[in-house]
Parts: structure tokens; sequence; C-alpha cells
DNA sequence: TGTACATCAGTGAACGCGCGTTCACTGATGTAC
DNA sequence: TGTACATCAGTGAACGCGCGTTCACTGATGTAC
């Protein structure tokens, strides 16, 4: 028998690998079996600890949440300017799709209208916040006068959010061959360009 | 008994309707059942016509696939110059994603690593595809001088293709109360400031 | 133009696989005395 | 410190539902004569 565990430490251990299946099969290909098996239980076991998929699926997107979220978080506080904190932001973005966590593709995998309304909702909800948080950088950008005034910023927070989706897609189409840090950089140039003042 | 109709016509149909479920539901919420009654047959029908499941799938990518690439050949043909072609091609896909085509869900949910091999290559491949039609506008307008020349073309199309996807997401949660096409025009502004000369 | 026949799209019942979920049981862990 | 007991995480067999797929049959359509 595997080695028993509290409740609660079990709970965040298979939330954790649940978001890492996750981020390899989309929410399509996750299945209670594969999930059991990465920490080392029996499929039955899970219940133990959840009610059910639904119940599994909800608590990795709590994962998902704080870790996303305080991505935002860390590059506002270790960038000295909300533009060098998206610059920042834009290249952890970049760094963590390359180790495969597939932010976009999990984000589109939750939101997507065959599963759970609650799922669903929850996902938009993260997804809001994460825009109103980049929209909040802007702002201050704005005030600062790094940014320009006349730009709408949550136009600006939507165009930086899809600034490594599609880059994302082609990732793991061509796999290895294709550079996602130089394609960020680059990226950048232009966004920063439409944005900055001067 | 429903209407019988020649093979040809019927598979024109179904993979269509197939589409237009495909961008409701997605793929994994699209099932056999609801395809066949969405065109008026019982499920074992769609055997006549089709291998299986998957075989729909194809066809509706390639439906997809026509449709999308046509989106960009129009734009091209009835703009003067390449910078208002792409301006063309946004508003149009900003009309479609309102009218419920869901292009970047498709996307998302078609190369989703659960589903076969063989569709998640089709439609990675359709998208390179889509970029590289992008991406020959941007060469264009580098040429003609309306495009700066510093300018990766390939960044500016993935860029370009990123411009649309976020705001459909949003779209999803918030329904009406999001205005797509007003979007589009701001991103556009943003797009324009980055890419074009002066 | 009318009749006989072949073709083939559509039907509905049945099958079977995958997978989420349940349940009675086990045995390890920690607590009370 | 040692023993008895309660708790609770882990197990494996079994269930059942959803859904893709098969198959023998039907009857409409179009073609040959």
């Amino acid at each position: 028998m595997t080695q028993k565990m509290n409740t609660e430490a079990r709970r965040e251990q298979i939330a954790g690998a649940a978001l890492k299946l996750l981020a390899e099969r989309g929410s399509e290909g996750f299945n209670i079996a594969d999930l059991a098996q990465s920490v080392g239980l029996v499929p039955s076991a899970i219940y133990r600890h959840f009610e059910g998929r639904e119940d599994v699926l909800d608590a990795a997107l709590s994962v998902f949440r704080d870790k996303v979220y305080g991505l935002v978080e860390a590059a506002r506080r270790e960038a000295g300017n909300p533009l060098i904190a998206l610059e920042l932001l834009l290249t952890r973005h970049a760094r963590l799709i390359e180790s495969g966590g597939a932010v976009p593709h999990i984000m589109a995998s939750m939101s997507a209208p065959e599963g759970h309304a609650a799922r669903r909702a929850k996902t938009e909800r993260i997804f809001r916040g994460y825009v109103a948080r980049v929209e909040a950088l802007v702002r201050e950008g704005q005030e600062r006068g790094q940014i320009r005034s006349d730009i709408d910023p949550t136009a600006a927070a939507l165009l930086f959010a899809g600034m490594i989706q599609p880059a994302a897609l082609l990732r793991h189409a061509e796999g290895e061959r294709f550079d996602i840090t130089a394609h960020a950089a680059q990226v950048w140039d232009l966004f920063r360009r439409a944005v900055a003042r001067d």
C-alpha cells in the first residue's frame, strides 16, 4: 500500500498533478486513472479527497490561478516601473510555456463550452482577473508618463494577453525548432512601440 | 424517412453542420448523436458517409480551412494595399466571432493534445498556412514602403493572429456586453502604430 | 411510357468499450489510558 | 513505555452510463428493357 498522507496534503499534491496533466493533455484528455497513477495511487483513492472529477478540475484551476496571479505580482514587485514589469511578465510567460506550463492551452481547454458551467465561469473569472491586473499596470504606466495616455488600458491589456497565445500553438506544432523566447523579445519590441510614449 | 441525398451532397452538409457544432461546443462536446440530429438524420446514418467520428472532424477541419483562407484572400483582393487588407481581415475576424464562428476556439480545441495525432497535425498545418498568408501581406507592405522594414514578418503575423484571440474569450464570458468590433478597432490602432512606417 | 430490378441512403436495435464512481474491506497511524 | 482502540487513507472488484460503431433490414430512386 502506498504511504498514507493526511487529506489536506494529498489534496494539494493531487491538484498540482492534475494541473500538470491538464497542461499536457487538456481537459478532454484528462482522466482519473492517469491522475491517480501520477501520484502513485489507485483511481478510487482520489475519491477520498475529492467529490469527483469536476471537483479535481476546480482545485487544479485554483492552483493555476494562484500561479498566474503570482507571476504578475512578482513582475510588478521586481521591476522598477510598469513598462519593465510588463516586459518581465512576458518573458516569464514565454519561459513557462517553454517548460510545458501551457497557459493558453489550459485557458482554452477549461473555458470550452462543453464542460460544467461552473468550471467555465471560474476560468473566465480567472482570465478577467489577469486582464484586470495587466490593465492596472498599463494605467500605472500612463500615470507615470511611460505609456501614452490616449490608449485604452483594456485594449492594451488584451493585446498583451494575445502576444504569447499564437506562439504557444506554434511551439506545440514545431517543438524545439520554434524559439519562443526570441519570439517574445521581437513581439515585445512591437508592443512597446505601440504603447510607449515618444 | 428523411429525404435521401447523394452521398457527396450529404458529406458537405454534414461537414458544415459539424463545424457549426464544433464552434459551439468544442471537440470534446461534439458527438455523433447531436450531429445527426442537426441534419435530420439518425446517428447510424452518418456512417453511410463517413468512416467514423475522426473522419467527420477531418472533413469539418477542411471546411474550416477553406473558410479562413478564403477570408484572407478576399481581404487581399478587395483592399487596395496590404495595410488596408490587414485591417479588413481583422474586422472580418471580429464579425465572424460575433456571429458565432469561434475561430480561436476551434483552433484551440482541435489542436489539443488529447485528440488523434493526425487531427492535431492538420490543425497546426492550417494555422501555419494562415500565419504564412498574413506574413506575405506584411512582406508586401514592407516592399511597398507601408510597413517598417526592420520588422520581422513572422513576429508581426503572430501578433496579428493574437489580436482577436483574447477578445474571443472575453466575448464568450461577457456576451453581448463586450463589443468585439469596437475592441478590434482599438487594437488595430495599436498594431498600426507598431508596424506602420512614419 | 410502363414495369422489373439494382443500388444505395436511411433506420433502429444491439453491442461493447472506456471511464467515472461506489462500496465493503484492509491495515497503517495516532491517541487514550 | 506498552497495549487496545478508533480513525481514516488506500485497495480492488464491480457497476452503470454515455457514446461510437455495427449490422440486418427497409424502401425510395433511378436505370435498363
